[in-house]
DNA sequence: TATATTTCTTGATATAGATCAAGAATAAAA
DNA sequence: TTTTATTCTTGATCTATATCAAGAAATATA
């Protein structure tokens, strides 16, 4: 149950056994099914995620009922509204299962706990929030500067198995472009080939 | 010198005298003059800058030479390429500074020193993660889902007075969009009043 | 196997915003 | 003050992408 997560963990830190021990204690494991929600609009979100297996991702709906994807999270990501979390005001967000989950779920009285009683997870949290800055910088200047097609090519060329898991339209609507307009894009890229 | 760093510190975590003693030897006071570059692509980012007064903007410039322009740092931020800073890789970005500036800097070796000698910076610099994620994610989702206008809207709801301190066609790079545009737009919203 | 649901494609048309061009207004420098 | 550089505006036109619509594939469900 914790394998990924331990993983996840010593590539930023290292643990002893009895702090391992110790941490387990920290999460609570659920199992979610594909389409079940972890975070609702509206909601405090009262957890972050670890997904151990399965995948999630976060939207915003808009006032036309459009979604919008803000991040996908795989096996070995975290995943969770980190405003609505540090505040307890209402998230923006929907966060769903798109495939069946085992998550980690760690609520703000853990994190607390957590990080007084292993103050090395301060520095692990804080390389992971710097990675996860890097990436959300480098998505947003894509945004900005670069067409359609670019910024296809760029997700793909970062996670080339994305496809085969998650669909096209839902694709579409992590790049802020339509589905119409990603369908006729890959086939002018396969007609260049 | 350091006014605003002890001050914006003290927000999150406290100090002892003796800590704020300590921790400004690990800082470089260094005075920009305008239009002075702190980084330029290419370059290894060397540090971290904590800007005492002034302003600096980070930005990349595209194939067709435009200038997209990343992020703006004020008096008791933070600016720094996070991934060159942390891999020692080239940069992509330039950062230069818009009005004379006071800055500490903080390379990785006084970075490393400095987590090492005073644990509580850990958290300190975790915390500011959260925020700049934060900040950084609201404003892809908007970049996303929202039109010119909106953004435009939202950028001077959250800073009323940048326009007071950053030239016009700079918030139209911020906001991914033409300065032709920018205009075009202010005439239509004081039209409607 | 049939039926429903979800996903993807393709066409016709519309539009937000980009591009090109040129002049006006400001601000900075000499 | 004159000159030069920077910034902003406005018009004409273009284009990447969105929207609307409908059918085709593929997948899931009964």
């Amino acid at each position: 149950m914790f394998e990924v997560l331990f993983q996840n963990i010593s590539k930023k830190i290292v643990l002893t056994a009895d702090e391992q021990q110790l941490l387990q204690t920290f999460f609570i494991p659920k199992k979610l099914r594909k389409k079940q929600y972890l975070l609702q609009e509206g909601d405090v979100s009262k957890y972050l995620a670890f997904v151990e297996k399965g995948m999630l991702r976060s939207y915003t709906v808009d006032e036309k009922g459009v979604e919008h994807i803000a991040e996908f999270a795989f096996e070995g990501w975290w995943m969770g509204d980190q405003f609505s979390f540090l505040t307890g005001e209402g998230s923006k967000y929907n966060i769903d299962a798109l495939e069946d989950c085992e998550l980690l779920l760690l609520t703000k009285h853990a994190e607390d706990q957590m990080l007084e009683n292993i103050p090395k997870m301060e520095r692990f949290f804080r390389l992971l929030l710097q990675n996860h800055l890097i990436a959300t910088q480098g998505r947003l200047v894509s945004s900005l500067s670069n067409t359609a097609e670019e910024k296809y090519n760029q997700l793909i060329n970062g996670c080339p198995t994305i496809p085969q898991r998650v669909p096209q339209h839902m694709l579409a609507s992590f790049l802020g472009i339509t589905p119409e307009t990603l369908s006729r894009l890959r086939k002018q890229i396969s007609l260049r080939k």
